[in-house]
RNA sequence: GCGGGGUUGCCGGAGUGGUCAAACGGGAUCGGCUCAAAACCGAUUGGCUUCAUGCCUACGCAGGUUCGAACCCUGCACCCCGCACCA
């Protein structure tokens, strides 16, 4: 244990020393900028390993551009919008016991869990100790620019008005009617977390056609969800044994089921009067003219039909499985037809009308998906149900309206749904409606209905001119990794119309209209440039937060209304654009492409985002995390248990792209002892004396290679790679030199100082340490990232050449070794060969090429161009003088191995890779 | 269904036409250090043998292109993520 103490320690003195330097808080100067930013989190609770490799991977982006010479700026704030935190104040005060239990597993104590029946005590208890989990995992974070959102911060609250208000201005906030989940009993929107079950049950669009019955002004509404199929409608279906209801619906006498007068009540107007009952009875036998198609339905009664479901009257197309049979059963019995009074004729006449191809189906599509279920019966329930879903899918998939229908003919079934209900509805023939997906029961035991707000605001993310600037926008962004980008494209376009408010939970109230609340996605698309002047405004006075001093800030609207005014918009004139924001894949189609879609909508071109990361879902060892599996590892936890670079390498090292990165709890462990090399190494090398060897110029090629190859990769925020190649490659490199040679010191504190720098992004306690140990100056998260010189392939052939030569010996335990040098012959060989092997890959043909070069050598010849071919052709094809000086020159390190070598005649050497005889 | 991403050795995961029996890390086995263990160091880790300039088998499955395929093309199977008003 006193070996974890000591870590955490060192950590946090080092934390201390970089608070004590203000190393982190960013303020504008003369050098080239990058500001990059993780979303902020909803502070209902701590920071997990989830939360810790999003935000890892921009701090981690930050150090490595802070070494690159910029002036980072990495701020970071607080979400407390919406409802989350609301409702959960209000459980707390209801003393619910799973809500209590919540704050227990958070460890909140006991007598502290009252507070939070106040939703503002969640932001004082959480915001602090988040902070301080991150601040314990060495992240170089701007403190003095922290906020929290909602009305409970008076300026930010200022801000997001102003966002507010400018969208509108631009025609980008919209009022219109908006279906949302509803309780009708606590009369408010029953969102996923509110409810006791139906999670994820959503609503579903139909469409009411209206069906006039012939001599009368009595409309009788029937519902599908394929409206479609009206151009197939054969008959209108009542249910036998029910009273419909009339009633007034603006200037229209409807004919509804009894509980579909509600329905029109929370969905379509208010202004509904129950005027009158009409029996089924009355209506069998009687007309109707439906919608889109120019001749009149027959109505008949069916008992599957239930007048308490959707509107109560269904009419039928007979493509249906359940109506085709339905009409079988009742063609089947023409006596009881007529007892209905019903004209057989017509009735026995009915038959389905073919509207739809579907490949590889024939035109009877009902029959025929009846037969491949083999159905013969109505009561097998569940196989018509099947057979019915299928057929759904099949014709919404690949069917095409057919020649009988007018002018959709040739649409596709999805298109010509969307231009048939568009023309019911401009035609007055229909409404909508819409019904839930499946059953939903609010917490306060009530179901939940579909409500219809009529006065809902929303952004306007389907404005064709506004998506154009977003995907302008979206084409000049760099995004890592580049293959997000089918995905953003796709959202952009995607995106439909946003309801932005809410009546219920914590936020902004809406400027113009202060009964709605802005809803927690909508205020937090271009906070980013309020972090710019976040440690400045915190002592304005509100009053003075006008439409004109943000105007002027951000916009550089008119004149400054204020000195500060001025000092704000320089501030934000230097940080601005946001060059770099890190967030999960989940991000793309919400929060992220939002913040595209208000940049362009509020600010010039030249503050537009400059580029986005995505990253996968944190795996625990291996498994998804889950409240079940309880492996949600807090922060906290991890920096206490393995330290905080152990956590942060871990973190990295777990996966980069878009993989799912898995937290590796044994890595963890053993990273801590791997971490002490660094310092051991710069204890050990800060006194080194050792002059030049033979040697050092393949450790200086070797690291310029691997700091060009660090820096590819941290340039993609592939850290992964990076940590691959600079701490563990670059390890076993340091390794091979201090075992192949006597050290030059001088070199090793060169070559370790770019280490360290190039480590610093993923363990800066520990960078530090030995970066101090070593006896440099200042700060290694202050140092210059090192510049990658040229690269000497030929050293690389000649390393190879000893490396393999002693495994060999090691191999075979050889006490005295001879060396067989390759022949000239087969040097020429090899170069000729790499100048033929352009021309042709053939064994074959490349035979025929060297062949003259090389009489008396065929069979040899046959051998190695065999081999060759294979691609083992050294970059370098060495002389054997070169081959000769290099084997001197290391006659020290076999000595080491106990071996004496030397170099003798024969014939199984080849360039760079002599035979070997013990 | 739509859109996106995947499938590599005991495991995680590199690799996108030849230098690949496959980086790096983990695990395992053997050896060193040690009274012993941890840490640390060395070796081995697809199979066969002639231990090699060798052969066979292998990168989801089946075909194809090529002198040559983990990598390119076609088809199939399986897995993951998102599909909205929710942070």
């Amino acid at each position: 244990m006193g070996f974890q103490e000591e870590i955490h320690k060192r950590e946090a003195a080092w934390q201390k020393k970089w608070q004590e330097a203000k190393l982190y808080e960013s303020t504008p100067d003369d050098r080239k900028k990058f500001f990059c930013t993780f979303p902020y989190p909803y502070v209902n609770g701590l920071p997990h390993v989830g939360h810790l490799f999003s935000i890892m991977r921009t701090e981690a982006f930050a150090r490595y551009k802070r070494a690159q010479g910029y002036n980072v700026l990495f701020p970071q704030g607080w979400h407390a919008t919406g409802s989350p935190i609301a409702t959960a104040a209000l459980r707390v005060k209801e003393k619910e016991e799973k809500q209590i239990k919540i704050l227990k597993d958070l460890s909140v104590p006991d007598d502290e869990i009252p507070n939070f029946a106040k939703p503002e005590h969640w932001i004082e208890y959480f915001v602090p100790r988040y902070k301080k989990d991150l601040a314990s995992v060495g992240m170089c974070i701007d403190w003095r620019r922290e906020f929290h959102t909602t009305s409970l911060n008076p300026q930010y609250d200022a801000f997001i008005r102003w966002q507010f208000l400018t969208l509108k201005e631009k025609g980008y906030v919209k009022q219109g009617e908006h279906p949302v989940v509803w309780c009708p009993k606590e009369n408010m929107p029953v969102g996923d977390h509110d409810r006791l079950s139906g999670e994820g049950e959503t609503s579903k669009e139909f469409i009411w056609g209206k069906f006039r019955l012939k001599d009368s002004d009595l409309i009788l509404m029937a519902g599908t969800t394929r409206p479609d199929a009206f151009l197939g409608q054969v008959s209108l279906w009542v249910d036998p044994t029910a009273t419909y209801k009339i009633v007034q619906v603006k200037d229209e006498k409807w004919v509804v089921g009894e509980p579909a007068i509600q329905k029109i009540k929370d969905q379509y107007t208010e202004n509904v009067e129950e005027i009158g009952e009409i029996h089924a009875n009355e209506l069998i036998g009687k007309w109707v003219q439906g919608p889109v198609v120019d001749y009149e339905l027959y109505i008949i009664p069916a008992k599957f039909i239930d007048a308490n479901v959707g509107s109560g009257i269904v009419y039928s197309a007979l493509e249906d499985p359940i109506d085709l049979l339905e009409m079988q059963t009742m063609q089947q019995d023409p006596d009881g037809i007529k007892e209905l009074g019903l004209d057989v004729d017509l009735v026995m006449k009915m038959k389905p009308k073919n509207i739809i191809d579907v490949p590889s189906m024939g035109p009877n599509l009902g029959e025929e998906i009846m037969k491949e279920f083999d159905i013969t019966s109505y009561e097998q329930r569940k196989k018509v149900e099947d057979a019915k879903g299928e057929l759904n899918r099949r014709v919404f998939r690949k069917g095409v309206m057919n020649k009988t229908c007018g002018k959709y003919s040739g649409m596709p079934v999805p298109e010509a749904q969307e231009a048939i209900i568009e023309d019911v509805l401009a035609a007055g023939d229909g409404a909508m409606f819409w019904e839930m997906t499946g059953k939903v029961v609010c917490r306060c035991q009530t179901e939940s209905i579909i409500k219809v707000v009529a006065d809902q605001w929303f952004m306007a993310y389907d404005d064709k001119e506004w998506t154009k600037l977003a995907h302008e926008c979206l084409a000049n962004m760099k995004l890592y990794p580049e293959k997000v980008r089918p995905q953003f494209e796709y959202v952009l376009d995607w995106l439909k119309e946003w309801a932005c408010t809410r009546e219920y939970g914590l936020g902004t109230r809406l400027p113009w209209d202060d009964s709605w609340l802005i809803e927690s996605l909508s205020d937090s698309t271009i906070y980013m440039a309020y972090y710019t002047i976040a440690h400045k405004i915190k002592d304005m006075p509100v009053d003075e937060l006008t439409q004109e001093f943000f105007d002027y800030v951000f916009l550089g609207k008119g004149n400054a209304p204020s000195e500060r005014a001025e000092e704000f918009r320089k501030e934000f004139l230097y940080w601005y654009p946001m060059d770099f924001r890190n967030s999960g894949k989940d991000l793309i189609q919400n929060h992220l492409s939002f913040s595209i879609f208000n940049h362009c909508g509020i600010f010039p071109k030249e503050h537009w985002p400059q580029s986005f990361g995505a990253n996968g879902w944190v795996t625990v060892n291996g498994q998804k995390m889950s409240k079940s599996l309880g492996n949600i590892i807090p922060v906290r936890q991890l920096v206490t248990e393995y330290g905080a670079d152990a956590t942060r390498m871990t973190i990295l090292n777990g996966g980069e792209g878009l993989d799912d990165p898995n937290w590796d709890s044994n890595f963890a462990r053993g990273m801590g002892g791997k971490l002490q090399l660094l310092i051991e190494h710069a204890k050990t090398f800060k006194d080194a004396a050792g002059g030049e060897t033979p040697v050092d110029a393949w450790l200086v090629s070797k690291t310029n290679e691997l700091v060009q190859k660090t820096t590819d990769a941290m340039e993609l925020t592939n850290f992964r790679t990076a940590l691959q190649v600079a701490f563990f490659e670059f390890n076993q490199v340091v390794k091979w030199y201090l075992s192949r040679t006597e050290p030059n010191g001088t070199l090793l504190r060169d070559v370790l100082a770019k280490q360290l720098v190039m480590v610093t992004a993923f363990i800066p306690h520990t960078a530090e340490e030995a970066w101090n140990e070593l006896g440099m100056d200042g700060f290694v998260s202050s140092a210059d990232w090192p510049e990658a010189g040229a690269v000497d392939e030929k050293l690389d052939v000649a390393e190879n050449m000893i490396r393999h030569i002693a495994d060999t010996l090691k191999k075979k335990n050889a006490k005295k070794a001879s060396l067989v040098l390759a022949e000239d012959w087969k040097r020429d060989v090899y170069a000729k060969f790499d100048i033929h092997v352009e021309k042709t890959r053939n064994p074959g043909e490349l035979l025929q090429l060297l062949a003259p070069d090389f009489p008396d050598k065929s069979e040899e010849l046959q051998r190695l161009v065999k081999f060759l071919v294979k691609g083992r052709t050294p970059g370098h094809i060495p002389t054997a003088e070169e081959e000769k000086e290099w084997i001197s020159s290391a006659k020290d390190y076999f000595e080491k191995l106990g071996v004496t070598v030397e170099i003798a005649e024969g014939t199984n050497g080849l360039p760079g890779r002599p035979g070997i005889a013990v």
